[in-house]
This record gives C-alpha cells, sequence and structure tokens, in this order.
DNA sequence: AATCTAACCGGGGTAAAGTCCGTTTATGCT
DNA sequence: AGCATAAACGGACTTTACCCCGGTTAGATT
C-alpha cells in the first residue's frame, strides 16, 4: 500500500493517454488558428485534424470556449509567474500604485496579442466568460487596498477598473486582426489610459 | 434614365407589412423572453409563435443577437430622451462631472433593469456588440473633454471609461437574474465607484 | 501476471443559427 | 385601374456546437 500521510490529492492524476491527447489538441488548435483563423476551428474539423474523435475533444475541454480559454491560460502562465515572482515595478515589492500600472501594460499588451483568442474564448454562455476570477481581479484588488483607496464598496471599483483594463479589448475593439502599426498605437493610447486612471484613482 | 435632381433619400421607405412584422416580431420576443427567460427563444420558435417564416425574422433582425439589440436600443429611447433634453444635471446644461455621474447612475440602472436582454444582445460575432456607437461612447467623450481632461488620446480613455461603466454588467455579473435585494446593492456599490472614477479623473 | 474498474475513446444523433431561392405582394407610375 | 418592379415572405437546406452511449484501455490491486 502506499505510505501516503497525506493521501487526499486530487480526485485521481490525468491519465497518461488523456494528457497526451490535450497537448495535441492544444496544439493542433493552435496551428489551425495561425493557417485559418480562430473563427473557423470548427469542432469536427479540429478533431479531425488531430485524428481524434469528436467527443474526445468534448471531453478534454467542455466546450468550444473552452478551448481557447485554455490556450489562454498557458499563454498566460508565464506573464502570471512575472507577475508573482518577477522584479518590480511588475513583480512585488514595489510602490502598489507602480505596480498597477506594469501590471496594466502587461496586460493590455498580452491581451493585444492574443486579440483573436481572447475573444473567441468568451462564448456566450452562463457564467464568467474569459479569466474568470483570473489574476486580475485579485491583484488589482489587493493593489487598490494597499495603496489606500478609500471606497466603501471596493469589491465594485475593482470590477469596474478591471472591465476598464479588458473590455475595451474584448468588448469594443472590433477590428479582426488589427494591422502591425494598428497595434502599436493602441497599445500606447491604453496604457496612456490605464495610468491616468490608476494614479487619479489612488491619489486623489 | 431617371431626371432625379435629388434622388438619394433614404433608400426606400419601410413597406407596411414589413414594419407591422417588426413590431409583430418584437411584441412576441419580449412576451417571450418574460415567460421563458431570454435565452430559450430560438428563432425557430420565435418565427412560429410570430406566425411568420424564418426568413422573415432574418430579413428584419440580422441575427439573433440583433433582436435583442433593437429590443435594447427601444428601451433605451426614453433615457435618451432624458439625456438629450431633460433637466440637469442628467441633462444639458449643469456642470460636466455632474452629468457624468448621473448618466453612469442612469445607464447603470438601465443596464440592470435589462441585463438579461443586454447580454443576450452581444452575440460573439464580428463588430461591436451591444450598444455600438452608441450613445454611452460619444456622451461620455464630450463631457471629458468639457471638464477638461488632459489626456493626449482621449478616444482611449473614453473608451475605458466605457467599459468601466458597462463591462461590470456585460462581462462579470455572471449572475442571470440578480435577486431584488441583490441588485439594489449591486446598483449602490457600481454607482459608487463610478462617482469615484469620475471625480477623481476630472479634478486630479 | 491476471483482474477489475473507472476513465477514455469514437462517431452517430439532435437542435438551433443562418442561407438560398422560388413565390407572393405592396407601392409608385401611367 | 392596370402594370412593373423591388421588396418581403416562407420554408427547405446547410453547418456547427453539443449530447449520448456502447466498446476499449490505462493503471491500481493482489
Amino acid at each position: 500500500m502506499d505510505g501516503d500521510l497525506i493521501p487526499l490529492e486530487r480526485p485521481r492524476a490525468e491519465r497518461a493517454d488523456a494528457a497526451r491527447n490535450r497537448r495535441l489538441l492544444l496544439d493542433t488548435a493552435r496551428r489551425m488558428i495561425d493557417e485559418t483563423g480562430a473563427e473557423n476551428v470548427t469542432m469536427d474539423c479540429l478533431a479531425e485534424q488531430a485524428g481524434v474523435g469528436k467527443g474526445t475533444v468534448y471531453r478534454r475541454f467542455r466546450t468550444r470556449a473552452g478551448i481557447f480559454v485554455a490556450l489562454l491560460e498557458e499563454a498566460e502562465r508565464t506573464f502570471q509567474q512575472r507577475v508573482l515572482s518577477g522584479p518590480p515595478p511588475l513583480g512585488p515589492g514595489g510602490d502598489p500604485v507602480d505596480r498597477l500600472i506594469a501590471y496594466g501594460q502587461g496586460r493590455i499588451t498580452f491581451l493585444l496579442d492574443n486579440h483573436a483568442v481572447a475573444r473567441a474564448a468568451m462564448g456566450q454562455n452562463r457564467p464568467v466568460p474569459v479569466a474568470g476570477p483570473g489574476l486580475t481581479r485579485i491583484h488589482i484588488r489587493v493593489l487598490l487596498e494597499r495603496a489606500g483607496v478609500g471606497a466603501t464598496h471596493l469589491d465594485a471599483l475593482t470590477l469596474q477598473l478591471a472591465a476598464a483594463l479588458e473590455g475595451p479589448i474584448l468588448l469594443y475593439l472590433a477590428t479582426p486582426d488589427p494591422a502591425e502599426g494598428e497595434r502599436e498605437r493602441s497599445l500606447q493610447a491604453l496604457a496612456e489610459g490605464w495610468k491616468i486612471l490608476v494614479t487619479r484613482v489612488c491619489h486623489p
């Protein structure tokens, strides 16, 4: 028997073949997105290209949007590492306002780079679409608190700032695939706007 | 050849039967939403209930989301009247910052009241989902300018504030149908957050 | 190694969005 | 009123996300 003192890890580890198929599907999806655009990635087609059954795709990612969420989370991991344990101002240790500004800039860059995937990740289904209770909200909330923002409903303000950060790209930026110069200009403009928002909200 | 000197009025007025069917469809849709919820309003079912063919539904509102957009615009009209020609602080004539605060409160109320329709109005399709270049953005932009906010990219800041206003409800507020007390609490919290945002952004 | 079981795999089936095209009808002109 | 025509109508058709369930297999236990 296993002498584990703490045997109750997550219900069960993912089976090897399942993990292999997950990778295969993610890679195939990534390739198809590059080749034909996210909106042309259909479930049937993805399954066929990957050489697995359609049911398998649905077992791994519960929905079509789930595929893009997974892709997005994967891409996000390295950025999250820099936020959680990198050097300031992005990482821990600096002035909270500077960290907010840096986080915003990083997040905007990330979303612009992954624009197509991010938009595809929000299916019109029930719960929160993208970046559920993702890092963004928690991070913003903690830094606002630390910066000493006085608001009786800090959660609402957090939500609003998160929306100000992500909304323009998810909701309003309609261009299916921003041109090169366009991207740079958007980045500059949104980063400046975010900086204004954060500094003025934090030191009135 | 046509000797029209000023031939190019609007392409043509809407035909009477078309207008009648539009009304019929909107009313039927509204009723179905109340009865079974917005997510159960299917195109086939709507057409059948209204007693018209499916093609007709698609001709009137190009897409499923289009129906909800139309419904939303209809509901919005009275609020827009108050904004454009009502008494201050919502209507014209007062301090721009006060007007921004009042607009936000009104808009939050409106979106909470029409939560289900508003969410259904954003299909995951190409262009801007809800409130296209609707009043919100133009209004915010004008008032920011008038309040003397100094930003080199005013458009971006406008987008971000619009997102702060609408995003929490469209993007993050997951509850399918907020309970009575819940709605009141959300309204209070979001209105306060919006007030903080606007006042601090406008007089630093 | 044999066995047992839960998880995985596949692909056919359903429902709903959106398209097409032949038919009908309202409206402007003579 | 009669006619021409552009618009509206209807419903069959296509596509796609998502469900289901019988057969198969990885991995733990003995």
